[in-house]
RNA sequence: GCGCCCGUAGCUCAGUAGGAUAGAGCACCAGAUUCCUAAUCUGGGGGUCGUGAGUUCGAAUCUCGCCGGGCGCACCA
């Protein structure tokens, strides 16, 4: 349970009561009424504005409504205090048997602790990656794979019925490039001496097997024939082949989807046809000439009669155009017959995840989401800064040499899967981010990856510890699970079960901000808080989680870091992140 | 020139649908620690939240102007 939202509820139940009672008035607006944690925990654990909130409506003293309110508070299971504080706080203490409980919780739901029934199955779409399909994943795609992939997972755990997406780009003219590209490797493959690799082409030897195995296939088929007859063979099947080897690489980052959707099929299946004559019937699409852009303008620029899309109409800076002078749709053309389409799927809220460089296309496809779906899709996308690869504070020089930056594989290679994708999320998604070799595998308190990893991974050696002290009969997880929680008595055990009870709460608030980068910093937090109580047992043995001389007491600390292990391991379930029980 | 994002401690950054005295880590300073459960611990200094106004009980948070930085700006994706 997220202790907050039941007690708003008690909370929004005694405000209904006091109006009742004609000591409020009816029909008060209970919107903006919140239960948080006080910043200042000495304040109590949990505080509300409700006196502040209704002062105005209910034409009374904040203070007067407070000291109404906190008596009725006062009644409620689990508070023991409650105080009226600064402009008209309402804070409450709880007892210490209702942090029991709660502990309690964390230890019947396991890694399942902070799921939520936030989303009510509500369908969400997140599209994420879709990188071209024009050769392996580098270092930047690898963000916004795996910030999409734990939004994907928050969302999931929040209660929404969530679709991880992938847009093929396989119908723009970079996948001819692609196929002409092919095509060298393939008369390579079949012993040409075909020299450098022309400008304009693709020169990375990731195509070199691809190359190899079409000559197998095919033998010499494609060298006698027009480019016009085997440009759409070859395209095929580069396509394949890069997207096999982007899979590959996601694979390795441990990011799945649930659907590929290809570009090229869109427009196959004459869904942009019938988008565009959609926006047509709407009288949305118009033949008409762009001014040309302010400050500086295009080598190439002239004046043109396009088709455009009225995206001014819908809140955008000018309109946009669908076709290009070859007769082609443009992109944004195929990606509105796309949004389109995830609609009609069912998704009336769509995120998508973007690189930065993406910024200027938001508004209009934002604009384009309103048209298309009469204001009733909504489009969230999240935009994610640049990494800049370090190794001890030096930039890690890109080869371009080889036509290839630093690949996915060779981070993940290098620090694993758990650090890439960990160290992804320890950012919000639209800062800058510096992935630090030497940082990210660096055994510290300021490695936010070691410093999580290891809390967990400690609670699992004091496991193991107390089974060799206490015999491993006595620390059985039945034992440990049925352990007699009223000995936790002391400030820095409440306050550690009381921050595992934020992550409900954490969950829901970064679920609805689309922020998983919150949940790293309260893992963090949690870790840190883990850590400090463990130090504790150094200056003052009392503290120690095993006692030698209580096996009550031992088990009940064992069963608070128990919580703390499953908190900790929930949260790096939506990371994706192994939980791991010994450190190396 | 226009649009979007950003500006918080010396550094790297948090700051939860506006909430009480703005936080953490690092760095710095001062102590403790030949102890144990596995990678030290405790305390301290340090801020006009870029800036100027506005909205209200209350602003780092919302609105507008300015300053500074990043990204983008017809027929690429």
């Amino acid at each position: 349970m997220n202790l907050f939202t039941h007690f708003r509820e008690q909370i929004a139940g005694l405000i209904d009561e006091l109006s009742a009672a004609g000591e409020l008035p009816d029909g008060l607006d209970l919107g903006r009424l919140t239960v948080e944690p006080p910043r200042d925990p000495s304040h109590g654990d949990i505080t509300t504005n409700a006196a502040m909130l209704l002062a105005k409506p209910a034409q009374k003293k904040p203070r007067d409504i407070a000291a109404l309110l906190a008596a009725k508070v006062e009644s409620l299971d689990g508070v023991t205090g409650v105080e009226i504080a600064g402009p008209g706080f309402i804070n409450m203490r709880l007892s210490d048997d209702f942090w029991h409980a709660r502990l309690r919780d964390v230890l019947d739901a396991g890694v399942a602790y902070g799921d939520s029934a936030m989303g009510q199955g509500n369908k969400v779409n997140v599209e994420y990656v879709s990188a071209n399909p024009t050769g392996p994943m580098h270092v930047g795609h690898a963000r916004g794979a795996v910030f999409g992939d734990a939004l994907a997972a928050l969302l999931d755990k929040a209660g929404y019925d969530v679709t991880r997406e992938y847009y093929i780009n396989d119908a723009g003219s970079q996948v001819d490039v692609l196929a002409r590209s092919l095509h060298l490797r393939y008369c390579e493959a079949l012993g040409e001496d075909i020299g450098a690799i022309p400008e304009g082409l693709y020169p990375g030897d990731y195509l070199v097997p691809a190359g190899q195995a079409l000559a197998q296939r095919d033998a010499d088929k494609w060298k006698t024939v027009d480019e016009a007859d085997w440009l759409p063979p070859l395209r095929e099947f580069a396509i394949d082949a890069m997207m096999n080897l982007i899979k590959e690489d996601l694979a390795l980052l441990g990011v799945k989807h649930s659907r590929f959707t290809s570009e090229k099929d869109l427009v196959a299946a004459g869904k942009v046809d019938e988008a565009l004559a959609f926006l047509k019937d709407q009288g949305l699409i118009y033949e008409g000439v762009l001014d040309p852009p302010k400050g500086k303008l295009p080598d190439d620029w002239e004046e043109r009669e396009q088709t455009l899309f009225k995206a001014t109409q819908f809140g955008d800076d000018v309109d946009r155009p669908v076709m290009k002078s070859d007769g082609s749709w443009t992109y944004f053309a195929t990606d509105m017959a796309y949004h389109l389409d995830k609609y009609r799927r069912g998704y009336a809220d769509m995120i998508d995840v973007w690189g930065a460089d993406h910024g200027g296309y938001v508004k209009r496809m934002q604009a384009a989401i309103k048209a298309l779906t009469g204001g009733e899709g909504t489009l969230d996308v999240k935009l994610c800064q640049m990494v800049s690869l370090m190794d001890n504070g030096e930039p890690v020089k890109m080869s371009k040499r080889s036509g290839t930056f630093v690949t996915l594989r060779d981070v993940v290679d290098k620090v694993g899967k758990d650090v890439v994708r960990f160290i992804m999320l320890t950012r919000k998604n639209d800062a800058g981010l510096e992935f630090d070799f030497a940082k990210v595998t660096e055994q510290s308190r300021d490695n936010p990856v070691f410093y999580v990893q290891y809390a967990h991974a400690r609670v699992n050696s004091v496991m193991r510890m107390a089974a060799e002290e206490l015999g491993p009969d006595t620390v059985k997880d039945d034992a440990v699970h049925g352990a007699n929680l009223g000995r936790l008595c002391d400030p820095s055990e409440l306050h550690l079960i009381k921050l595992m009870n934020q992550w409900p709460r954490i969950v829901e608030s970064a679920a609805d901000a689309h922020e998983p980068h919150r949940i790293a910093f309260y893992l963090g937090d949690l870790a840190g808080e883990f850590h400090g109580l463990w130090n504790k047992g150094k200056e003052s043995k009392s503290l120690r989680f095993i006692i030698a001389d209580d096996t009550e007491l031992t088990l009940a600390r064992l069963a608070m870091i128990r919580g703390v292990a499953n908190v900790i391991g929930s949260g790096l379930k939506v990371f994706g992140v192994t939980p791991v029980e010994e450190m190396r």
